[in-house]
DNA sequence: AGCCTTGTATGATATATATCACATATACGA
DNA sequence: TCGTATATGTGATATATATCATACAAGGCT
């Protein structure tokens, strides 16, 4: 791949994503410089729990789920990322170790930056530092109300918030091809995949929700909002 | 309180909060002059979710639990501060705004140091903003493994986590005065009050934890740490 | 085309935990 | 000292959700 591609390759991602428009245009010309592509099938370890940040993980193209993972456990699904994202993580200024893994959920093309270069961004250029630190605390935000959620609603509850979270901040549309299976919906919304059936099918029934193979399709909007609220 | 006292106090969070450590004489001086001190009883407010974030709160003496609050239902106790702890919040670089509510569990002494000034240290004092990052990366870890605990266990393993927590990390004694009642023992451990009174009848009938009124007193720690970890 | 694996659905049953009702203790003010 | 409020304990029952067993469907492979 040469010059001209990458360049355009990445400024698809500096123009999507407020970290990088923070950078300078020779700060990016580093960043090009020490970054490099991988092409994920859906399933692959994109960067596991544990292992150090040697680079940060930007996602150019696909879906990646963040996981939490505990020995014998079933996994704690966070949450969804998609295009264009630079992904920061809580541990990058700690133990330099990732705290939760990234999986790929489709074919994801991820993109490697450096985190040597980061820091040293980090020193430069405030307004990066500053928007980076923003974005830490923005998952924790979210957190705090995936905690909520969890803790305060029933299982109709939860799948309704799974599919109101993969309209309105993934896939944007009523109807969607769902990257999420049901074991996934399940560690999403804390149940086991059989409950997520059940409660599809009284979703299905009631004219509110369907989820046939993996094409979704809102029918209510506000009824589904209303059982997220609910009860 | 003359210059001198104030400087007294002050000395002491100086010492315990590694925060403050990282500033110098000059940089010290001015927060000195932008602070005040107030002391709540029991059960008060110290700072309200969903507030704005004037000033920044340093528990000088007593314990404050962290609430995430849900109108019409229980509260979540997140976790709980003991001196000396400059009281970091993930909103202070997005919305400004508390995302949690700050109340203390036993007469404390709060100091408030204006957000305006740490704003400033944050410009100057790279090592500062450093350790504050770290400080609300931190909470976010334990964030992920408070969502593990209550997630994946069981009645009788998030109670010994709670116990262990205080025992570790706010007590360090295997005999102590507690300063949450059973209904904040329920919201730290996400279940309700009569459950925990059952749970710890089972403790103390196995004799591996007392808590008899107020008075806790941890018999079998290892038994405690496997019940934690279980099962 | 048939076979095997993997994902999904659905029913019967088990189980953990909440809820409700009440009892007892402890603190607190008149 | 009493009476009232508040925290805690305990039992009986209800309920949500998991588990287990099995069936069905859809792809991929030979």
């Amino acid at each position: 791949m040469n010059d001209l591609q990458e360049g355009f390759t990445c400024s698809e991602c500096i123009e999507k994503c407020s970290l990088f428009k923070a950078l300078t245009k020779d700060e990016l010309e580093e960043v090009y410089e020490h970054r490099y592509d991988t092409t994920f099938r859906s399933g692959e370890v994109i960067a596991k729990q544990g292992s150090p940040i040697s680079h940060i993980v930007s996602l150019s193209t696909g879906l990646a789920k963040l996981v939490l993972e505990t020995p014998g456990k079933p996994d704690i699904l966070l949450t969804v990322v998609k295009p264009t994202t630079l992904i920061t993580s809580p541990g990058m200024f700690l133990d330099n170790r990732y705290h939760f893994s990234i999986v790929s959920i489709k074919e994801t093309k991820a993109c490697f930056i450096s985190m040597t270069i980061i820091r040293q961004l980090f020193e430069r250029n405030h307004e990066f530092a500053k928007r980076f630190h923003r974005s830490i605390g923005e998952r924790s935000i979210m957190l705090y109300n995936r905690f909520r959620n969890i803790i305060h609603k029933n299982m109709a509850g939860r799948i309704a918030d799974s599919i109101l979270f993969l309209h309105k901040e993934i896939y944007g549309e009523l109807n969607f091809k769902i990257d999420l299976n049901r074991s996934e919906l399940a560690e999403y919304s804390n149940m086991t995949k059989e409950s997520v059936s059940r409660i599809l099918k009284e979703l299905k029934d009631e004219g509110i929700f369907d989820l046939t193979s993996d094409h979704a399709t809102i029918l209510n909007l506000d009824r589904l909002e209303q059982i997220a609220k609910n009860g």
